[in-house]
DNA sequence: CGTTAGCCCTGCTGGC
DNA sequence: TGCCAGCAGGGCTAAC
C-alpha cells in the first residue's frame, strides 16, 4: 500500500512519517474490532488502529479523489493505481496509529469487556457498580469498565431497562443490572443489524447511511411522547453529554 | 482511587 | 439576512 497524510493532527502524538514508513508496502491481512478501535492487521504483525471519534469515516474508495472527496480528508491509503482507502474527519478528533506486535496484548487490557461477548453479564455489571455513587449513565459510557457503549446506545439502553439515567450505580438492584445487560445486547444487536446510527456523517465503509437513528426510542427526541406511555421525553446534561430519557419510564429510585 | 470540568476541533442550528 | 451562543456518535488531562 501506498499512504499520504493530509492532517498530522491524525497522527499525533506520532509523527506521520513513522506512520506512514510503517504502513508503506504492507498488505492488510485482516480486520478487527475491539471496543470503538477498527484495527486493520498488516503482514508485518503491526497493526494500523483507527478510532472513529465524533466525525470520522473510513471509506473504501476510487483513487483519485477530487473536489468534493478531498474536503475533510485526514489521510488515504492507496491498494493499487485507483483502489483504496479514505479517512474523513469533520472535527479531527479522529486518531490513527500505529500499534506494534510487541505490545499490541497490553494495550487492549485498559478496555473493559465487550458487551456482546460472553463475560458481560450482570455479574459483572454488578462488579463494576460496585457502591460507585456516579450515574450509572456514565458507568456505560467508562470504556474502561465496558468497552464500545457510546451515548446513543446508553441512552436507548437505560430506556430498555426502565433505568433513569441519572441513578447513582451502586443503587441498582440485582434485577436492574439483569435487565440492564439484557439491554445493552439487544440495543446493540439492534443497532448492528441497522448498520448503525447516521445522525449526521456516519457512513460505513462503503459509504453507506446506517438507520438505527429511525428507530432511536428516547435519544435526541426531547419533547417527543414516549413511544411506550406517551409522557414526554426529557433532556438533561449527564457527565457532559446530553442525555435523554423518560420521566416516567425510567425509574429514579 | 473516584469523579468532574475543561479542552481538543469544525460546522450546523436556532433564537434574536 | 446576519450574527452568535450552544451543541454534536469521544476521550484525555488536570484538579479536587
Amino acid at each position: 500500500m501506498q499512504v499520504e497524510v493530509q492532517d498530522s493532527l491524525v497522527t499525533a502524538p506520532e509523527s506521520p512519517d513513522s506512520f506512514i514508513k510503517s504502513l508503506v508496502g504492507q498488505t492488510i491481512a485482516s480486520v478487527k474490532r475491539r471496543g470503538k478501535y477498527l484495527l486493520l492487521e498488516l503482514d508485518s504483525q503491526d497493526t494500523l488502529v483507527v478510532h472513529l471519534r465524533m466525525t470520522g469515516r473510513l471509506t473504501q474508495t476510487r483513487l483519485p479523489l477530487t473536489g468534493d472527496d478531498m474536503k475533510h480528508l485526514r489521510f488515504i491509503i492507496g491498494f493499487s493505481e485507483n483502489e483504496g482507502l479514505a479517512f474523513h474527519d469533520t472535527r479531527r478528533f479522529g486518531k490513527a496509529f500505529i500499534l506494534s506486535r510487541r505490545i499490541s496484548g497490553d494495550y487492549w487490557k485498559k478496555l473493559g469487556p465487550e458487551p456482546l461477548g460472553n463475560s458481560f453479564n450482570a455479574r459483572h455489571l454488578k462488579r463494576v457498580v460496585g457502591n460507585r455513587k456516579s450515574p450509572i449513565k456514565s458507568l456505560l459510557l467508562n470504556q474502561s469498565q465496558i468497552a464500545g457503549i457510546g451515548n446513543i446506545y446508553a441512552d436507548e439502553s437505560l430506556f430498555q431497562a426502565g433505568i433513569h439515567p441519572l441513578r447513582p450505580a451502586g443503587d441498582l438492584t440485582d434485577e436492574e443490572l439483569k435487565q440492564l445487560s439484557r439491554a445493552i445486547k439487544e440495543t446493540l444487536k439492534r443497532a448492528i443489524k441497522l448498520e448503525g446510527s447516521s445522525i449526521d456523517s456516519y457512513r460505513d465503509s462503503l459509504g453507506e447511511r446506517g438507520r438505527f437513528q429511525e428507530t432511536f426510542r428516547v435519544h435526541r427526541r426531547q419533547g417527543e411522547p414516549c413511544p411506550s406511555c406517551k409522557s414526554t421525553v426529557e433532556k438533561i446534561r449527564v457527565g457532559g453529554r446530553g442525555t435523554y430519557f423518560c420521566p416516567k419510564c425510567q425509574h429514579k429510585s
